[in-house]
RNA sequence: GGGCGGGUAGCUCAGCUGGAUAGAGUGUUGGCCUCCGAAGCCAAAGGUCGCGGGUUCGAAUCCCGCCUCGCCUACCA
């Protein structure tokens, strides 16, 4: 908010060095305005001097020294500038442009972080994407988690945001799927069975036999076909599955089934316009897509000689069709194991006529999770992973939700369980929440001693606001809408997630040393006016993230 | 062999388009509730930013080489 008066001020002492032929407009756009580390550096630091330096092969002080003098005439806006080391020109805005943030905040109240910079473009999230072989396992549960909060950022920076989870209910595996019960279930019927091979062995599937005993007892012992088998468990698992998710509060707008691609032809067509392009061909009885034409270093099966697609095909026509269906922009969240499969849908994608950089591949790394130090190794076909069921559990909404998005995307995730579960009091989660529950236990006790606090802020008196963590505070609080919409354009959560731990940690600080409510009634009711927009950051951080925000804890 | 991603405090991890003296949590040590919520605060301690070169006013950040860990490299998804 501030940041661009000043980017501004810096602007126009530039453009006019440049008429005054001081200098080239060659620096332009080059130079920055940011937030200096240190104490004493001021509020804003540009190294404009320091870049017209290098560019004209001039002393970087004397330079800024010009900015120094000229900058300082914007004295509504600054205070007063100093020049520093280098050659950075430190800038110290006047207090009341800090101050008069606080009814600005309180009037854009809910909206206040929210903004119009995605233009309405319709944007397709992919995530979770799983096939219903078992239930969500805890990387399911890490991408899960970072494509909802994906989402959200989307959607409160003027984002139409469309939510679509892929899957496929054919195929090898889910025969495997339907073998697998079809053994348990001829096992509890004490008959003789054989278990597959690379069958899925963990306790769900014993548990979808037995329902099915339940529902239709030992009718199904001669069975030839897997599909009831199947079908059962692809029932049951689907429903685990959402269920899983409603319970994180993740909600999908549509669920894609790869199926409908085959029905519907697409997958036919793709193959005809690729060849009609001359970069589909046929080789050892398979069909070939000739990748190395547009940069790869060796070309890709699409079609098996047994006539199967791989699952290049199928992924290529699915993005074609999300263009198709209107959307500007493609946000996929992948797990890193589906890493290869993202250069073969890109170069279809362009193959195809449309642009690839309209594609974002959020690839994650994988959770790694431990149990009293013992790394626990996860896989759905044996029975020893930990579901994201387990997990919230043990742990609970909320921390399941912050841990996962305390990381970026390209990290690995270590998720201690046991520590997760014995330390759920100090859970960092709870030292966010906390500051907005503190912040609503202040306005609570505000009301009770007679101190209204619904009344404008601009009856407070705010230039008492003077402190150097007040205005430190609400410096915080300006960047929070520039902070909101760079997470959202890099689809980075987790730094919102520390600009709410870092706010949190500016406040209990704040509060252990200065009495909101104290003798001074004046002064307690700017502090008041303080409070209200924090409290109204925090609840409205928490919720563009997914994370309840509680007024007791 | 090739591709992608990691390697930053004892541990888990931030570090935005290169910026000034390297950050947080946790753990360790020592303090703070007759006072608005101690799920909190304050202080101390802890570092060759994997290694070696290069680019420049300036590098954890960019480039090259190497080491190491993970994932991928299939007519599995």
């Amino acid at each position: 908010m501030i940041r661009a008066q000043v980017k501004k001020a810096v602007d126009r002492c530039f453009a006019q060095g440049v008429t005054e032929g001081l200098w080239s407009a060659a620096g332009a756009d080059r130079y920055t305005v940011e937030l200096p580390k240190h104490q004493g550096q001021g509020d804003f630091a540009t190294n404009v001097a320091m870049i017209l330096a290098g560019v004209e092969r001039k002393k970087p002080r004397e330079i800024a020294a010009i900015f120094a003098e000229r900058l300082a005439t914007f004295n509504e806006l600054i205070d007063r500038v100093e020049v520093a080391g280098p050659g950075f020109v430190n800038i110290f805005i006047n207090p009341a442009q800090w101050q008069g943030l606080v009814p600005q905040i309180l009037a854009a109240g809910a909206g206040f972080g929210r903004s119009e910079v995605g233009g309405g473009r319709k944007v397709m999230v992919e995530f979770v994407s799983a096939n219903p072989t078992g239930p969500l396992s805890i990387g399911h549960g890490r991408q899960a988690i970072l494509g909802d909060a994906i989402a959200r950022l989307l959607a409160a920076t003027g984002h139409q945001v469309y939510r679509e989870y892929y899957y496929n209910n054919a195929g090898r595996q889910m025969r495997v799927l339907g073998e697998s019960t079809r053994a348990r279930y001829l096992e509890l019927l004490g008959l003789v069975s054989t278990f597959p091979e690379d069958g899925y062995q963990g306790q769900y599937i014993v548990d979808i036999a037995r329902s099915l005993i339940e529902e239709k007892g030992d009718s199904l012992r001669a069975h030839e076909a897997v599909a009831p088998f199947q079908e059962q468990a692809e029932r049951a698992i689907f429903a685990d599955i959402s269920a899983t998710l409603t319970r994180m509060g993740i909600h999908f707008d549509n669920y894609y089934n790869e199926r409908s691609l085959y029905e519907q032809g697409h997958i036919e067509a793709v193959v005809a316009e690729l060849r009609g392009k001359g970069l589909v061909y046929d080789q050892d009885g398979a069909v070939w897509f000739r990748t190395t034409a547009l940069g790869h270093d060796q070309d890709r099966v699409i079609i098996k000689s047994s006539g199967e697609p791989t699952y290049r095909l199928p992924d290529i026509a699915y993005h074609r069709e999300k263009f198709r269906r209107g959307f500007d922009w493609l946000v996929d969240i992948f797990g890193s194991d589906h890493i290869a499969t993202v250069p073969d849908v890109l170069a279809g994608v362009e193959a195809l006529g449309y642009d690839p950089a309209r594609v974002t591949v959020v690839l994650h790394q994988f959770v790694t999770l431990t149990r009293d130090g013992k790394q626990v190794k996860m896989s759905t076909r044996k029975a020893n992973f930990v579901t994201v069921d387990e997990l919230l559990d043990e742990v609970g909404v909320d921390p399941v939700r912050f841990f996962f998005m305390m990381r970026k995307a390209d990290s690995q995730l270590e998720f201690d369980l046991a520590l997760a579960t014995r330390q759920s009091q100090e859970n960092p989660v709870y030292y966010v929440q906390y500051a907005h529950a503190r912040l609503c236990a202040l306005l609570r006790q505000a009301a009770e001693r007679g101190i209204a606090t619904d009344e404008p802020a601009s009856l407070a008196d705010l230039a008492l606001l003077a402190a150097p963590e007040e205005l430190k505070l609400l410096q915080s609080l300006s960047t929070f809408p520039a902070t909101v919409e760079a997470c959202a354009l890099e689809l980075a959560p987790h730094r919102l997630i520390f600009y709410l731990l870092e706010l949190a940690g500016q406040l209990h600080s704040y509060y252990n040393r200065h009495k909101v409510l104290g003798d001074d009634p004046a002064l307690s009711r700017a502090r008041l006016a303080l409070v209200q927009v924090l409290r109204l950051v925090f609840a409205n951080g928490l919720a563009m993230v997914g994370l309840t925000v509680p007024e007791r804890m």
